[in-house]
DNA sequence: CCAATATGTTCAAACGATTGTTTTAATCTA
DNA sequence: TAGATTAAAACAATCGTTTGAACATATTGG
């Protein structure tokens, strides 16, 4: 991104589409957050889905990074692997989880276009890891793979979720984030381990 | 609810709201979806903010009583009737949770108006079940409470969520329901039962 | 080195389409 | 006939996008 008003754009578009959803952000409240033309939008990114489809595509592609580095760890470690990648991505990128989440649950054309991909390959490697772990004897071998990958995927990306919410009850900061992370890993291996 | 074209409207609301989130659709889609005037919406609910917090209303109401007679059994029994009451709910409200997560991640004015209070409870509930076990001995002492609480309600809730995108790998009936469920439960239980 | 041109960007204004709501008249029911 | 309900039309407001002029900066030719 070489020009600043497209970097401006892109920057107030972010927690705007994250905290309201696509379909309750006007073009004309992006333009005046950014401080920019409403004109621009359609200049540098093709309109508004441009725009939208361009801030996911940012996002998912962190995700994406974070977790690829993991390949050839044994099983258990993999799994930590996505958890501490999932809590360290929230840091990092705190829009990333509600862009993912926002389209599960009310899916834009990015589902189609951007996501689904990603989401899938997250999903085979965790079920990868799971599956290894039960051909190596160290997981139940009555788990249902595709079962478990989802009760991880849940345990880790709720609390991001939630957290907003209950943000009177709980302590919000970086060093919580990654205490939660640490814990539900820990509760969900032990959960799912063989004795 | 003692009128045809209220319940018409009603009905056909439902999974438009669920699917696309409230900005996303507009009045005359649900009309027509509904086989009715575009004014009748206003005349019956005053206006579209109305319909969508009388639906709101119901399908967290359903919950709260769903969750509600588990209060007297012991720890361990309340957390799996908690897991076992969100499973039923989906069968029986299929879009209650993508209602309760719409909001989760893009609150509209409904969020404060009518799910907090309702949601507040549901997670009282919970943080109450692990405290008492946490207490008699059965769960692990260095279970960090709220945490705990968020790690239940993320690995019962995300599956349900997620289904729809994993329809081609996933067996999507109600009999695969439960036994996720209690899969999930039983992990979590195993994960946070003291050794 | 300056003037002329070309290119890239910003701006306000306007476009037609659609938004939620209201109005007014027609229709049905009791 | 009185009141409740439906229907079509119109309301102002806002939607995403496009337009064409204004502006800035860089490139070219003499």
């Amino acid at each position: 991104m070489d020009n600043a008003t497209q970097e401006k754009l892109f920057a107030a578009a972010i927690p705007l589409f994250a905290e309201k959803g696509y379909a309750a952000v006007s073009i004309r409240e992006i333009a005046k957050a950014a401080d920019v033309n409403v004109s621009s939008i359609s200049y540098y990114f093709r309109g508004k889905e441009g725009l939208y489809h361009a801030i996911i595509e940012s996002h998912i592609g962190a995700i994406s990074k974070a977790i690829s580095s993991a390949e050839g760890l044994p099983p258990e470690e993999r799994l930590r692997h996505y958890a501490k990648a999932i809590s360290e991505i929230h840091t990092k990128k705190p829009y990333v989880i509600r862009f993912v989440q926002s389209e599960l649950v009310n899916p834009t054309s990015a589902m189609d276009k951007i996501l689904k991909k990603h989401l899938f390959s997250f999903y085979r490697f965790l079920n990868k890891a799971i599956q290894d772990g039960i051909d190596s004897g160290i997981f139940r071998d009555d788990l249902d793979v595709h079962h478990a990958a989802l009760s991880l995927v849940g345990i880790m990306n709720f609390y991001f979720i939630a957290k907003p919410l209950f943000r009177d009850f709980l302590d919000t900061s970086v060093e919580a984030d990654a205490a939660y992370a640490e814990q539900a890993v820990n509760i969900y291996l032990e959960g799912i381990r063989r004795k």
